[in-house]
This record gives structure tokens, C-alpha cells and sequence, in this order.
DNA sequence: ACCTGAACACCGTTCAAGT
DNA sequence: ACCTGAACACCGTTCAAGT
């Protein structure tokens, strides 16, 4: 005697996504997320293997959409505006979902990592800033030196870390003209 | 009638250290802490406040011990190769404890922030390097470029995010020589 | 004054029993 | 085939009772 199904994995994904930007990741617990989709905890596990599967779902579900948001930035003729147009994506994107970031940065407790080729698509602009900045056979470690500084100062800064006073707009400015003049300089 | 006194908050916090470093965040468990100093879990709440103020006890011991690696670091008359040793220096303590690193980096699972003054007296090496490489009136700006790029590439490298091949080592070499030039370029 | 057992409110997860 | 209640092994934390 089949039971009709009563939530869905997709629903249950959001309901995840939305209780981590709310209440944190202590806060998305399935308990929670079964009362959001209206069925019992153990029903939960008919879709996903655990809380550990449901979390790297989750963030690779947000690497797709920072990844749409990187895409969409427009490819001009100047380089280094480019670059500063990117990063400041990718701030814009980590403010708007600060907890969702953090699972992405390596810094979250993911015990799973997500999937490798999606984050390879989703920093494909980059690839091609770097390697244009820095020449092609530079672009891998220029771009592990873009993301490496964009993901460690947007999680100091989420995490409160640039309270010493100044303008935290301002250092982020600087870094990138900094680093966008570093490695033209050197091609 | 008073109860001698079976463990001690230095006991305490070392066997928080400990397990932090060889069980992961999941393994310091109040209880866990408390079989390691031979006490039973409640006894701890004499000595802390709750399990989060253990966790940030131990992420300000963690401050001190890297402080203290990096004021190690010997002052040169070559900025650029202080620079280098100083980054490397970061670099290695991250590698032996990584996951009292991640605690401090503001990636970790800290509820509970350090205290700002330990941070600001533990980067005080960094500050003088910045202010010579990008000059007093920048010094701030580029100190924040130097430990968010440390900071995330440590971060991503620890999490297993540069497995696209290359050389991760060169990569940090790389970044490292680059901000290096970057900051006295425009001096 | 410190330590303890017992208890409480939570977790994640499993599983037999329902429909 | 999916959902559920009950149960299990864990958490962190409180507190009255011991010494």
C-alpha cells in the first residue's frame, strides 16, 4: 500500500538553506527541518542519507548560484575593472548569505566536501581573469592568490575580525587594485 | 568540609587542546574533556562558564602560541624576506595544529570572539612588515591584504580545496613574492 | 568548597510497525 | 513505498545531595 509522498527533497533543501541563513548551523537541525516540510524527522531519511549528505547538498546548491552570480558579471575590455567587478560579486553574494559562504570557504563544518567539477564551473570567470592578468601558464596560482585573499578576508569580515577601526570598504579596494596590479606587473 | 581540588582549569583546557587537535570540533565533548582530567562532566562548570567559553579559552591560547612563533621570526634588514619567513612561519604552525588554526581564523566554529587586544599584540610583527613595505599611512590596509590571502589560502589548503593538481607550495611562494612587490610598487 | 549522580531537554539515527 | 512512534546512544547543562 503506497503513501503518498508528502515533502520532496527539493523542499527539504530549501527548508535546510533557509534555516542556515537563519538560525545558523546549529539552528539546522532535522528536527527543524521535518517540521518545515511537515513531516517527522525519521521521514527525512527517505531522501537523504544525513544531516552530513543534506549539508553538502546544500553547499554545493549555493557554489551553483555564487557560480551564476560570477557568470553574470559582464566581460569588458579592461581586465582589472573586471576583477574588481568580480570580487565585489563575490562580497555582495557572501553578505547576502553570510552562513551559506562559510560552508563554501572550507571554513564551515562541511564533513563532506562538495563536488570538485562544480566548483571548477563555477570559477571559470576567474580562470580567465587570471589568466589574462598574469599570462596562462601564471593562471593557476594567480587565481589561487585571488581566492585565497577574497575568501580570507570575506570570512574575517563576517566573522568581525576587522574591528581595529578603518574602513573595511576601503581595505577591500585596496587589496584588489593591489593585487590586480601585482600581477600585471610581473608578465 | 572541603573537597580537594582534582583537576585544574590548565588541565582542563590542555586536555581541550588535545582533543581538539587529535578528535576534531565534534570530539571535545564536555564529557570527553572530563574523562581526560579524571572528573566527572559536571565538575567542569567550576572552572567555565559553559562549553563555548572553553572553546574560546583555547582559541586564546592558540593566539599566544602563534604570536609568539611569529615575534620569533627574526627582523632583517630585508623587508621583503621578512615577509617571506613570516608567512612561512604562519603557515607551519597551521600545518601542526590545524584545527586550533581554523578556531582562529574566524572560521571555526568560535561562538564566543577572542579578545581583540591578544590578536592586535600576536599580529604586531605583521604591522611593522606592512608598515615598511606599503608605508605608515597604508600599513593597516596592507596588513588586511597580507593575513586575509594567509588566511584563506592556509584555510582552503587545509580543507583540501587545491586538489586541481600543481604545486600548492609554489602557489604559496608565488602569492607571497607577488604581494610582496605589490605593496612597494606603490609606495 | 568542590565533586557527584540523577535528571532534563535536546541531538542524530535506526527500525519495526502501520497504511 | 513512504511515514510514524518508539527507542537508542549521545550531547550540554542544572541542581540537590554528598563529603
Amino acid at each position: 500500500m503506497p503513501t503518498p509522498e508528502r515533502t520532496s527533497i527539493e523542499a527539504i533543501v530549501l527548508a535546510a538553506r533557509e534555516l542556515l541563513e537563519s538560525q545558523g548551523d546549529a539552528g539546522l537541525t532535522m528536527q527543524a527541518v521535518a517540521d518545515r516540510v511537515g513531516v517527522r524527522a525519521p521521514s527525512l531519511y527517505k531522501r537523504v542519507r544525513n544531516r552530513d549528505d543534506l549539508v553538502r547538498i546544500v553547499a554545493e546548491a549555493t557554489i551553483q548560484d555564487l557560480g551564476a552570480q560570477l557568470h553574470a558579471v559582464p566581460v569588458t575590455a579592461d581586465v582589472g575593472q573586471d576583477l574588481i567587478e568580480f570580487a565585489h560579486a563575490v562580497r555582495a553574494f557572501a553578505h547576502t548569505r553570510p552562513n551559506a559562504f562559510r560552508l563554501i570557504i572550507g571554513t564551515g563544518p562541511v564533513a563532506v566536501p562538495p563536488d570538485l567539477d562544480l566548483i571548477t564551473h563555477a570559477l571559470a570567470p576567474l580562470f580567465r581573469i587570471a589568466a589574462d592578468l598574469a599570462g596562462p601558464e601564471h593562471a593557476l596560482d594567480a587565481a589561487r592568490t585571488l581566492t585565497a585573499w577574497a575568501g580570507g578576508f570575506i570570512t574575517m569580515e563576517l566573522a568581525g575580525a576587522f574591528n581595529l577601526g578603518g574602513d573595511v570598504e576601503r581595505a577591500f579596494d585596496y587589496g584588489i587594485a593591489h593585487l590586480g596590479r601585482a600581477f600585471t606587473a610581473s608578465t
